[in-house]
DNA sequence: AATCAACTGCAACAATGTTGCGTTAAATAT
DNA sequence: ATATTTAACGCAACATTGTTGCAGTTGATT
């Protein structure tokens, strides 16, 4: 069994996370990192903290793709059948963890995963509007 | 006001969208074409497609997008929101136009767009796996 | 301190999507 | 039926995003 090991650059990935309360992209987390590593590695890292279980990804509407940290705490088998928002005005993609859609579904199909996001104005952008 | 004309490869790209059951992606599209025009064109094509409320966007989990006729049948007013399904052994996603998930938001945003899709196997490699 | 393999950087590549521009052809008017 | 207008096209070039191979580096363990 492959180990896994907390270098320099996972620890700088893993603290950008840790500030942001929106999920991220690829070419966000490496803007934030200042390339202190190749944009490769950022790839490398953000697979591996996948398949920790650390973060999970998210794709939009748009096809853009991006990363956030599982929130573990409410369940002890952790799902990523949450919710996810995406503002139209900011781009922000937030995960709403509570929010659990509940559907009818055609028989002789076998569902394993869910993705349910959602889009239109945040709670900031609404405000702002006004 | 701009106008959009009827065009050989528009054509043919709108009897691709009929024979298929399913969405198709750009490059299966371009396939089934046997390039009889550009790629540069396909794109063209789907985003005025778009734009015409003729196909719609649909972005997979793994970051894949794809492409599908709309189905203007039930309602007047044309809503994308029902529900996909993406086969992780075919790749194939179908449209399940009769399945709209129920779902309780938080207070403060104002969701105008909902993307729901659901990923397993479907009725037809669920039959032959068993 | 030595060892081992996970990790990194670099280069090269592949897939997907976009833009500019000169040319072609669909729709309309003459 | 022909001329006109401009949407649509092909081509080339580019941008972005993600992947792979390999030699060198470094974290964890003995």
């Amino acid at each position: 069994m492959k180990t896994t090991r907390n270098t320099a650059a996972k620890t700088a990935v893993l603290e950008v996370f840790e500030k942001s309360k929106t999920a991220l992209s690829h070419t966000e987390i490496q803007k934030q990192l200042n390339d202190i590593c190749d944009r490769v590695t950022i790839y490398r890292i953000l697979d591996r903290l996948m398949n920790d279980d650390i973060i999970h990804k998210i794709s939009n509407l748009d096809g853009t793709v991006k990363y956030a940290k599982c929130n573990h705490s409410h369940q002890r088998v952790h799902i990523h059948n949450h919710a996810h928002f995406s503002c139209e005005n900011c781009h922000e993609i937030t995960c709403l963890e509570n929010v659990k859609p509940s559907y009818i579904m055609p028989h002789n199909y076998k569902v394993k995963e869910i993705n349910f996001t959602l889009s239109g104005l945040c709670p900031n952008c609404l405000n702002s509007n006004i």
